[in-house]
DNA sequence: CGGCTGAAGTTGTCAGACAACTTTATAAGA
DNA sequence: TCTTATAAAGTTGTCTGACAACTTCAGCCG
């Protein structure tokens, strides 16, 4: 329960309280002890005391007022984080990789039903992107991620883009291990398939049909996610 | 562009340091500057360079090497956050509405996919609870909250209630607001045609029908949607 | 060439002090 | 008595100096 493993006494800090206000024992509004009474409860300097709750406000939890006190915030729920790679890392990758479809299948839909002519134009290009990084050899990891962003932000949604890119961020870093496993030819028709579900999607996008467009997204990130699946299987049976 | 508005230096060097590294000037594997280079480059102590080197340690961007020095994580991404309410509030909500409603849609399909015997027990039983405190009388947020909570449970990935619940936390303080407008006899309606909703929702994860689980919650949560969205547009053309 | 030692550099922690601000208590005035 | 001004105490923000714990690297010794 109580997580104060060793360096750093300002994480212990920091753990105490983080415990006390999730936990309910500190409700929104209330005021947190004053950094004296924290130095002499818990054993530390006030510059621990000081970078604990530097902390928690970086995080939103609580809120200072120079001259009254510190309060925790009314709506004291932190960040969404997602745990470090050597966690339960092929597991956990799946996970998440799960969530990405989930809002990119929709971003597909809205994207079909609301999409800008600019945006459209955005997307189309996106894709001819692809095509052309392909046509001239080597992979093309950095436009398919541009080409999955443009139809986010084809939702007029800001927040559909943003949060993909954050999910990418936790899950591309293996997504490239597995096109170096295939063999060369292999590989040219694993993309090529690839681009025709991309075509797909677009051509669902363009033609204002949500329904075809969140489909051919599904199909083509599900493909994604079984072969995947099937490499995690293989690697630990 | 430079955002250092007046109280907190701590913030000032926060955000000095933060754009250096979101803006790539700092790339992940980077040392920072020293804690003595900073405090003779901007000027401050040591002690507010410190509680911002712990600020960006908070959010992962940095990680500290005991007599080494501060370095830039390897994926400097920092977590999802959604900015506070009063930023662009009702658009805002809307946003975050339409991102809450990818993730529970695929939920629900990932739970007539895969759910357990006892996760659809549990899905089930917060259904009864919401039927229960239907009929006792008042409205029932807390247990629509749970039925929803139990669904994204069902789907055996941990990343979908992790979402769900700090998503909710951005979105429930309003949703409250819609009920309390609505005549009596209109609510009586409105929550009996909700349940009738959730209802839909459960048969087809009960008959592990993931295009009809799929399909009854996109319904539902776009009903939601619209009744917000019309009330979004009524209070401000 | 390899390993050891020591010095320099860096973060972690402590202590004391003052400034800036808020809150509460006190006193003065109407 | 009530209101207002003033003072006092309390709290966070910032600065300074110091030492401990650890890492890194150069130089020395074998």
């Amino acid at each position: 329960m109580a997580d104060k493993r060793s360096s750093n006494l300002a994480e212990k800090v920091l753990a105490r309280l983080g415990a006390d206000i999730r936990g309910g024992r500190l409700a929104p509004g209330d005021r947190l002890p004053t950094e004296q009474e924290l130095t002499s409860s818990m054993g530390v300097s006030r510059t621990v005391v000081r970078e604990a709750v530097a902390a928690l406000r970086a995080d939103g939890l609580v809120v200072t007022r120079r001259g009254s006190g510190a309060y925790v915030a009314e709506n004291p729920t932190g960040p969404f984080r997602i745990a470090a790679p050597p966690s339960g890392s092929l597991a956990a990758v799946l996970d998440v990789m799960e969530l990405r479809l989930a809002v990119e299948v929709e971003a597909a839909g809205f994207a079909a039903e609301r999409a800008s002519r600019k945006q459209v134009v955005q997307v189309r290009g996106a894709l001819r992107d692809i095509d052309r990084a392909l046509k001239s050899g080597d992979g093309a990891v950095a436009e398919d991620f541009a080409f999955h962003r443009a139809i986010a932000e084809a939702t007029g949604n800001a927040q559909f883009p943003r949060f993909l890119a954050f999910l990418g961020s936790h899950v591309i870093p293996r997504q490239s291990v597995r096109l170096s496993v295939d063999t060369p030819v292999e590989r040219r028709a694993y993309l090529e398939r690839i681009q025709n579900e991309h075509h797909r999607i677009v051509d669902g996008i363009v033609a204002a049909d949500p329904v075809e467009a969140r489909r051919a997204m599904r199909d083509h990130l599900t493909r994604s996610l079984e072969r995947y699946r099937k490499l995690a299987e293989g690697s630990k049976p």
